[in-house]
DNA sequence: TGAATGACTTCGG
DNA sequence: CCCGAAGCCATTC
């Protein structure tokens, strides 16, 4: 582990633990928050470096069309949509109903 | 060192 | 939005 993923972690666990209940967001949103706007895949990886975390809420973020594709990542392969459900979340075929609406923008904070 | 991988994004059709 | 292809970048082998 190098120190620049360390820093890009807790970038990622800082923003993602602000993410209001019942809201998502993107990683591209978060990457670009973070100032690496290229690197979206890293935020998803940085997540499953999470997956130990509890206190990161890897389930609300999602792709940018708001598809739970790291569902199958998580502890079991429906637990991130009951998550989001239990949340008030609406899930339609692994993709967030009103996606925009309850879209969470880290730059809002 | 180089090649492959992926919880993504953007672009053209 | 759907589909295919290319780009990006840290990590792993």
């Amino acid at each position: 582990m190098t120190k620049t993923s360390e820093n890009f972690f807790e970038k990622v666990y800082e923003v993602a633990r602000q993410i209001p209940y019942g809201r998502v967001t993107s990683y591209g949103a978060i990457a670009k928050y973070l100032g690496a706007a290229r690197s979206a895949r890293m935020v998803g990886w940085a997540m499953n470096a999470s997956s130990n975390d509890d206190t990161v809420p890897a389930h609300r973020v999602v792709n940018r069309i708001g598809v739970l594709t790291g569902k199958h990542h998580f502890q079991g392969t429906s637990l991130m949509q009951q998550l989001l459900e239990s949340e008030g979340v609406e899930i339609k075929e692994h993709k967030i109903v009103n996606f925009e609406t309850i879209f969470w923008d880290p730059a809002k904070q």
